[in-house]
DNA sequence: TTTTTTTATGAACAGAGTGTTTATATTTTA
DNA sequence: TAAAATATAAACACTCTGTTCATAAAAAAA
């Protein structure tokens, strides 16, 4: 197949200008109070410019949004092997809350805002998806049988850690990342482990 | 205090109009899709009569709903002291449930449906608000020293029922109402009672 | 019933935002 | 340097919003 040739200097240069600007934006106004002309304006390019590139603003968000989560997905990947399903300080749980925390101010408008397309969603999807294949690896290595699906499962088990994420973002964070993490364990481990068929002493994660 | 003479028969009937009428496009279209001159249209009524009852469109989203959920909450309301704090097959956990089920599709657009609003926080922090009262009753009852805050267990507790809901009707309720209560009484009962304090019999919800 | 008050209505208007087209200037790439 | 790709401003048609105003109709009050 034929290599696709490098993206010209000026694409890559209004993209970048574009989703900062929108980031900036969201920050002080809302998703929602976000006009394409706002952007441009801010992004100094022009108001046709935008649809070059750019669908509408739901899609220059998702693309924005791309480089703040390709962060952290790097983060996890780059953990060793033994961390990243560890249930230590440095566990991928507690990588999203430390994420969350750094960025705490566009998570909170994010994930809470209004309307702001769903993203809590889609967040959500794809922790489930994550943890789903976990959960089915692990039932089938142990060889249990679970008394829930595995789907259903990751499913509650995202729906949770979204939860409790938004909780202490709202609430100023009122607990050190290790505590938050710890409590949020405490919470839906037995739950989990009881239902996939694990004891608990087999739940590393 | 004065009592507020009976509201005009026209106003009564022109808001019961909008509301039916939003609500049909709503199913129809999703809430966004939804335009007021759509609505008044339905409803076969001036646009201008719209700004005459409602600030806009949210407003009369609101009040339409607030006849859903008063269904909703009359029906646990009404239900039988010993039964309202159970764990049978007719305590609240089961009546929502059970109400989801019966307005399946609305429940899906609201819960799920982008932008809307962000219902489904506003009806997580009913659920939240309720919980909290009762988790606290029940450690000032019984004595028990929570490992975990109340406001941060109902916090839970709200964002797993939440959670289980949506996932339960966007795969077409794959089981029985009484089944997925039972998993999800499962999967966070153990979690809960432990971080309160209390021991899994002293959980009656 | 008659009078008075309230409500509904359509037309008209101003304004904000979207998305497209076109001709032109500028920058990159080849 | 020539060819191709990109950025731009202006203009335009369009949709939706929210308000005003004069008028007609309906309900409430007398």
């Amino acid at each position: 197949m034929k290599r696709q040739r490098r993206e010209d200097r000026r694409v890559a240069r209004t993209k970048r200008q574009l989703r900062d600007a929108l980031m900036e934006l969201i920050l002080e106004k809302g998703y929602d109070g976000v006009t394409i002309e706002d952007v441009t304006e801010r992004a100094d390019l022009g108001r046709t410019t935008f649809y070059l590139h750019y669908k509408d603003k739901e899609e220059l968000l998702i693309s924005s949004l791309e480089a703040v989560f390709d962060e952290l997905a790097a983060q996890i990947m780059s953990m060793p092997q033994e961390w990243r399903l560890g249930e230590n300080d440095h566990g991928p749980i507690s990588v999203v809350f430390q994420h969350a925390a750094e960025n705490a101010t566009l998570y909170r408008i994010l994930l809470r805002g209004q309307g702001s397309v769903a993203l809590a969603d889609r967040v959500r999807d794809y922790v489930t998806e994550r943890a789903q294949v976990f959960f089915s690896s692990l039932v089938a290595e142990l060889q249990t049988t679970p008394e829930i699906p595995p789907s259903l499962a990751a499913n509650y088990y995202a729906g949770s850690l979204m939860s409790m994420l938004i909780w202490w973002l709202e609430n100023d964070m009122p607990y050190p990342t290790q505590k938050i993490v710890h409590h949020f364990r405490a919470l839906c481990i037995g739950g989990i482990a009881s239902a996939l068929g694990l004891s608990a002493a087999q739940m590393k994660f």
